[in-house]
DNA sequence: CGTTAGCTTGAGTCAATTCAACAGCTGTGG
DNA sequence: CCACAGCTGTTGAATTGACTCAAGCTAACG
């Protein structure tokens, strides 16, 4: 069904190559990590005076294809990203897919079920996956001793919110070619922060998944990834994506949306395209 | 700059309209409200075992145009609505809003300011309001005492994610018409959630908000709703909007988008027009 | 009573989609 | 081992939904 994982043994793929986890260890066999782990994973900073390994949160492998939970399944559990991919989706009354988000590692899964005890969207491994386990209810009681934890929930919620506000504004506001264009970038800020390649890296969905995450075509993007490699923006092959002006791709826009205060008709067709000031095809040492 | 309350006299205008809140007490010349009412609010079951009275939350009031809190400001405060109506936008590098969502009573504001510590975007009063003020310091800890605050809090953020997962389904997936539709229904649902007609309302806000909400245009917004005016689906009438046709308008979609599963290319145009089994125009008594 | 903001409607345009053909790669099975 | 089936990705051509531009109308306000 999905690609195998054939891609991963490639050049500057990231993650989920490594059997060897950063976070997590044996114990009776399965991996556990603790709870600054779990805090460094999230970026959370945890000031924690207590005893570290007190408390465990258990790991679960997720093989290419699987599913993590399924959308109206009965909601128990929140899920940290500790390697791999993922994709999130809502599935409509059709079949068909409406992917959400790409969670990777540091991202959390499973927030949506909160709410209706029943989770609202679907998650699937886009890549041999290790999740660590936060049993919802073992998280509450424990936010209630440790005040760090229930802040992090709040955080990592919030912050959640704030990328989903971020994901309106952008299908709701930019044009094809600034949502391809942003979305490379953000996957690129990720990368960097995982510490991997943010100018060489290898896409872990296809097109049509990227298209569904933004609002387009298959087709679309893929005409919109043709049409930055040829300018010169990123290099395309396949699934490898080198980016080569990243502040292209930052700044790139709409033609101004609309009543823009700009007056002036004649600035219209100079923004469009990227603000390519420096020359075009700036070759950069990847990997 | 808005317009002015003039409308809210209008028949079947809900909200904002009395000054009789329904939570709230007097105290020191202001509004207050207990936990119990804060949850009813909230629609959060609360089985309190505690005195109601013993803590309280002010209230603030808004007077139409006013800002609530603006992007980047400190966040210390959540809010909820307890009467009338707002937006809450985005605002982009060259200062062109794009609205995120219409709060109402009973939604809650300034989630997204917990992440950063500063709100990420600006709530604005569409008529005159009545808020109540939950600083969010003693929010949480009020939470570790008791308990069902915190599940409250969970639950209202969970909801929230959810609700805007929606909304990204809808940009990333709907035709205009379907976009319009929906948040039609939407608008009626709530609206009799909060017991007015879901039949007769009147909007409270303009077609060029509406269309930055669903990302089209105000022309656009505007010619759909003079086409399902014409098809006999609603009534329209400036901000006034009458809902004749409520399950054309939930079933209205998109010609199925791209490679659905149903083979039959046969079924295509028949399933892009509203499913009008019923005689088109059937008309229901509003108000 | 003129001004302004909001709404409607028309005409033309264009960005993105739909439809279609083809190429590359993988896994399968004869 | 090679042919074949399926998925993925690319590219072209034609179509169209939504946008832009523009004009005019209404209601509210100073």
């Amino acid at each position: 069904m999905l690609p195998t994982q054939m891609s991963e043994a490639r050049a500057a793929a990231p993650a989920a190559q490594s059997p060897a986890l950063e976070a997590g260890r044996q114990r009776q066999g399965r991996l556990w990590s603790n709870l600054k782990e779990v805090c460094d994973l999230l970026h959370i900073p945890a000031a924690f005076s207590m005893n570290a390994d007190e408390l465990l949160f258990q790991h679960v492998q997720f093989k290419t294809g699987q599913r993590v939970h399924t959308i109206g399944q009965p909601f128990d559990t929140l899920y940290i990203v500790n390697s791999g991919f993922l994709k999130t989706v809502l599935i409509d009354e059709f079949g068909n897919e409406q992917v959400l988000s790409f969670p990777m590692k540091g991202d959390m899964l499973g927030v949506d079920g909160i709410h209706s005890r029943h989770y609202s969207s679907e998650a699937v491994a886009l890549s041999d996956c290790d999740l660590i386990l936060l049993p919802f209810k073992k998280l509450t009681a424990l936010g209630r001793v440790h005040v760090e934890l229930e802040h992090m929930m709040y955080g990592v919620m919030s912050r959640e919110l704030v990328r989903e506000q971020a994901m309106i504004g952008m299908l709701g506001a930019l044009s094809a070619e600034a949502r391809v264009a942003r979305f490379l970038v953000s996957l690129a800020d990720r990368f960097a922060q995982m510490g991997y390649s943010s100018k060489l890296f290898n896409l872990r969905m296809t097109r049509h998944e990227i298209g569904s995450y933004l609002g387009l075509t298959l087709e679309t993007v893929s005409r919109t990834l043709s049409a930055f490699n040829e300018i010169g923006l990123i290099t395309v092959d396949q699934r490898t994506i080198g980016i080569k002006d990243a502040e292209a791709l930052k700044t790139l826009r709409r033609l101004p949306p609309s009543r823009s205060r700009s007056k002036s008709p004649a600035s219209r067709k100079a923004a469009a395209e990227a603000p390519a000031a420096a020359p075009p095809v700036q070759l950069v040492a990847a990997v």
